[in-house]
Parts: C-alpha cells; sequence; structure tokens
DNA sequence: GCAAAAGTGTTAGTCTTACACCCATGA
DNA sequence: TCATGGGTGTAAGACTAACACTTTTGC
C-alpha cells in the first residue's frame, strides 16, 4: 500500500459485504480479522469511487477480496444511523493505531475521514466457496470463512448487517433460485437438499424436496454419479440457466 | 428561504420518497412541479443533516411535505448510477435557474453542490390521504396527487423510482399489512377490496376476499354503515393494531 | 314485493405434507 | 442376499378459486 487518496472518494458514503459460501453443510460468510483493535473482525468493505456507480464499486470490492468477477451481488439495506461508527468504542483506539501503522498515509485528514460519519450501503453476495482465493486487505491480519453458526461479535453494527444480510438471503432463497451459486456446476439432489437445510437452519422430507424442484423446471438432470457406496447412485443435477 | 447552508448536510447524498395516498378507488402519489426547468415533475425529497440519522432525515423530510409525523416509512433501494444526475438533459438549464432565481443563495460553490454527483436513498410512504395537507418545497410550484396511471414523465430517474417503489409496495402489501395505513381508521370490506384492487390492477371475489382477510384476524367488526342506499347495510372494519 | 348490494355456503381444484414402498449399488 | 441410501407413488389435509345462494335495505 502506497498511498491512500480519499479525494478519490465519496465522503460518508461506504459499502459492506456479506459474502455467503457453502461448504461441509455449512452456510458461512467471509469475514476480516482487522489489524486494528484486539480480537476486531469486521465484513469486508471499501469505498465509492467519484467515477463508479455504486454496483461497479461493489462489484470491484468483491473482486479485490474473491478475485471472482461476475458474482451473483444485490443491495439490501442501507445503514444510516448518526453514531454507528463514531460511537463504537473501538474509535479511539482505531485513531491511534492507524498513525502509528503509517503516518505518511494516515495523516490526520485521512484518519478523521475514516473515522468519521459513514453512511453504508450493504450488499449480499453469493459465491461457488471452491473457486474463491480469499485475498487479506490492507488492513486485515487475515480473512477467513465462518460458519454462520459461529461469527464472532464484530465491529461498529457489522454484525447487525450480517443479521440482516442473513434475513434477506432467506427471504430471496426460494423465489429468486439465488442457491444455485453457492454450489458447484453439478450437485446432487441430495446435496441441494442440504444446502437448503443450512441456509434454513431445518430439514426437508427428501421426496417431496425432490418433487418442489423437478417441478421448477429449472433443472436438468445428467448421468449418475457413482460414488462407491453400496447404495443406489444419485443422478447428477445442472441448474438450467448456466447452460444458456 | 432565507439561505441554504450545504455545510450541515452530508454531501453527495440524498433522499427521494415515493408517498402513496388512496382516493377515489385510486392509488396516487405525491409529486411536485419545480420551479426550475420546464415541465421538470419530481419527487420530493431533501438531503440527510449531519445530525440525523437517514431514518429520522427521511422523516424529517416526509414530514416538510404532508404535516404528517409517526406515518409507515420504509426504505426500499439505493439509486447509485454514476451519471444519474450529471447526465440529465436539464442539468444545464437548472445551474442556470438557481443561479438568477437567488444569486445570494445559490451560489457558485452550493450550486455546483446540488448539480454534481448524488446517490439516493428511496423511501416509500403509505398515508391516509385525507390527513395530509401537501406542502410545496422552496423549490416547488406546487405539489399534487397524481393517480399512478397518469405520472407524467419526471427528472432524473424519477420515474425509475417511482416503478420501483411500486414493485416494493406490491410485494410487501400483503404480507406486512400495510394497506391499512392508506384507509381511514374504519372502512368497509368493499372499500378495502378496492384500496386492493387499486394496488394490483385487478379484481377480486368479493367472498373468498372477505374470507381471506377475516381469517388473517387481524380487522375488527363494528357497527353497521348506513349509507340510504336501498341495499344491505356493510359492516364497518377496522384494523387491529390500531386499538392498542 | 322488488332491485341492489352485502354477506354466507359449498364444491372442485391445486398445493403441501406425511407415510409407505421400490430400486440400484457394492460388499 | 443384504444393508444402505436414492428415488417414486399415493393419500390426507390445507389452501385457493369459482360457483350458487341467502340476507338486508329502502322504495
Amino acid at each position: 500500500m502506497k498511498d491512500f487518496n480519499i479525494e478519490q472518494y465519496l465522503p460518508n458514503l461506504s459499502i459492506d459485504c456479506v459474502i455467503f459460501g457453502y461448504q461441509d453443510k455449512e452456510l458461512k460468510i467471509l469475514i476480516a480479522k482487522s489489524k486494528f483493535g484486539k480480537k476486531s473482525w469486521n465484513l469486508p468493505g471499501g469505498y465509492i469511487k467519484k467515477t463508479e456507480s455504486i454496483e461497479k464499486a461493489a462489484s470491484r470490492i468483491l473482486n479485490e477480496k474473491t478475485s471472482l468477477k461476475k458474482i451473483f451481488l444485490e443491495q439490501f439495506k442501507v445503514f444510516g444511523d448518526k453514531d454507528r461508527i463514531v460511537k463504537s468504542s473501538l474509535i479511539k483506539i482505531l485513531k491511534q493505531e492507524f498513525k502509528k501503522f503509517d503516518p505518511k498515509i494516515f495523516t490526520t485528514k485521512v484518519v478523521e475521514w475514516m473515522t468519521g460519519r459513514f453512511v453504508c450501503i450493504g450488499y449480499y453476495a453469493l459465491v461457488d466457496i471452491h473457486k474463491v482465493q480469499p485475498q487479506a486487505g490492507d488492513f486485515d491480519e487475515y480473512i477467513e470463512w465462518r460458519s454462520i453458526k459461529d461469527i464472532p461479535a464484530m465491529m461498529h453494527d457489522h454484525s447487525e448487517i450480517t443479521l440482516e444480510a442473513l434475513k434477506t438471503l432467506r427471504q430471496n432463497f426460494d423465489e429468486k433460485l439465488i442457491g444455485f451459486n453457492l454450489l458447484p456446476d453439478t450437485f446432487t439432489m441430495k446435496e441441494l437438499q442440504e444446502l437448503y437445510e443450512a441456509v434454513f437452519e431445518r430439514t426437508f422430507a427428501n421426496n417431496n424436496f425432490q418433487k418442489k424442484m423437478l417441478d421448477q423446471d429449472v433443472l436438468v438432470r445428467l448421468e449418475k454419479k457413482f460414488t462407491g457406496a453400496q447404495n443406489k447412485a444419485p443422478y447428477l443435477y445442472q441448474f438450467k440457466k448456466k447452460l444458456k
């Protein structure tokens, strides 16, 4: 990191992303351990360049963290409490640590810019976790996938933002058929069902689940998947829209 | 209007409101004829004070236009295209007319601030149209209710914002039971049905509609309403939550 | 009594949920 | 042939939509 030119960004406006992935029958999100403040976790986020749309900005931020392009990405809520950052207990510590980190980059002006009031646009993204190479940002000690059942307390209002994202995900999951973005190209019906069970934290009856999915006419049945297990080999499926 | 102090507002961020009302079996929205630009209609909107939350700002703006407090108000989408205002064909005319209007208020600095890039948070509101006294703002020639079937072309991307608001209204109408905010305290089942028909632009069967509403257990049946017509007098109903 | 509109009842169809059962696979 | 899990069939219940019918009101 050579410099941080605040002039290129819109002031007082930020984007935070809740990036969902799915692995080992668990719904996970990508969170970052910050270099600043002890035990301080936060959502991947960034600022909006004066030369780009907010959609473009969200897409760029996502790409920086996941190295993926063209991923499912949707805004879900704006968080605009007056003191959502300023009143955070961390803010004094953060200001000090920014300056210590690199006084040339973090001038008083830059630090005040970064720790002032921000209205935050929340985006949620769905990715195939196996295709992602998580990239820690300049302010991240490291970045990692964590099960939604095991999310640590996060900076500012990031815990609230995560809950709202999860709520939106569940609301849209069935209707918009967005779940397929979390799976590999091909998958068995059981795997699809387990995804649904992870997202809604409940079980489904396998026969009814299969019927519901097949009735929607969005799956293509491919060849069987022989796993070596001593049972009937399951079919592989593919999401139709991916064929287009 | 004595002055316009841009320092008190967050830069580059605005709020636009789609205010829904219901009258004469038609769903209406409140739109303003601008003092600037010919035939230029726009949605009521405003800026966010540095000292208030975005919810508070939206609520204040609503109060300024309707004189109502405590009305149903919800954010629905952020509009953040880079050139959503700057590329508007009106912008050159607007800059000139601002300065002509009052050069003391509209200094070059203020005009540049107002006509620069804005990310806009869209809110929609539901009001009892009979309780509203529409108030034209400083930049409005006048403000009026217009049926959603008769909305003129609007400034910038305000037509798109209106369409998105209507989409959100329809999505939330059934589930969140927000329609009652558009009606007076008491109403007949027929009136409620006509509201639904106006919102969804379709008809409903009266018996099934009644059953659906009563089954939801959110209505209190009050005394009958004798209109003088030579037919059975309809019951009046009240929304239960208003009783609390 | 009559027309108009409110309100109720009843049935057919669809969708959801639960239970039972058959089928392919490899040891 | 047997255990295992995948896949299918069917019937009961809930919900939806369409039809027919009864009730109240003022002339």
